[in-house]
DNA sequence: CTGCATCCTGGCCGATACTG
DNA sequence: CAGTATCGGCCAGGATGCAG
């Protein structure tokens, strides 16, 4: 497969998913759709405590676009639109919980020891 | 251990580590720190073309004060500081690693199937 | 209910110049 | 060599109001 061999190569591949997850608050919207949980528009305003109208249907059209978040609207009055996860963003759960271990790691390797291996270089 | 159990929690907590990777530069950086290497201050500045010294400077300090990095002054002249990732920031690969395999799902995921876990809910 | 349009502010970041 | 100091542009994102 392709993995990156130059660091600058490897660095644009991640900086690209960093770009997915940027942002105030995809992250939150997409903890909340985690599982295969479906959320309504409003559910998601509840959800978030401070979140603007404007952001979130702006980070939510991102994640769509981004192909992480389907968007299903509901053609009756009044209006309905619910947003659910694509398989691809449901596979974002790995990566997340690599994220976790490892800032759950900090305290454990303030003293320690050394040994790693670059990304991409299996 | 302490698993995040809300999805405000788990959100935080991966929002933290997305914030100590954030900036323009900071993953070039860490990318040319990895396996080891070591590297001065004008090493990173040749190795990542367009960099301004400032900002060179600036995000090295960052990495540094969130315990990704050391840096390390030679008391002679001229100058010489050098540039290593703690132990911490070697184990970031793994995390690097599963982003750049979600990234590479993308592919054969367009159109799937379903199936996934929560992070943090093993 | 579910958004888009507009205005405005803070902070990131680049450019340039200067220093021990 | 390895930074610091200063100025300013740009834009993410908050507040508010309007629309289908």
């Amino acid at each position: 497969m392709g993995e990156p061999r130059t660091p600058e190569a490897a660095a644009r591949d991640v900086e690209a998913v960093l770009r997915l997850l940027e942002g105030r608050w995809k992250l939150e919207l997409l903890f909340h759709l985690f599982g295969g949980q479906v959320q309504r528009y409003s559910d998601l305003e509840r959800l978030v405590p401070g979140i603007s109208q404007k952001m979130l249907a702006q980070q939510l059209r991102q994640l769509e676009a981004d192909g992480l978040v389907t968007r299903t609207v509901y053609p009756q009055v009044p209006p309905k639109v619910d947003y659910r996860l694509t398989p691809w963003g449901q596979a974002l759960c790995p990566a997340l919980d690599a994220m976790l271990q490892w800032s759950a790691l900090r305290a454990g390797l303030t003293e320690g020891h050394d040994a790693a291996r670059a990304p991409g270089a299996h």
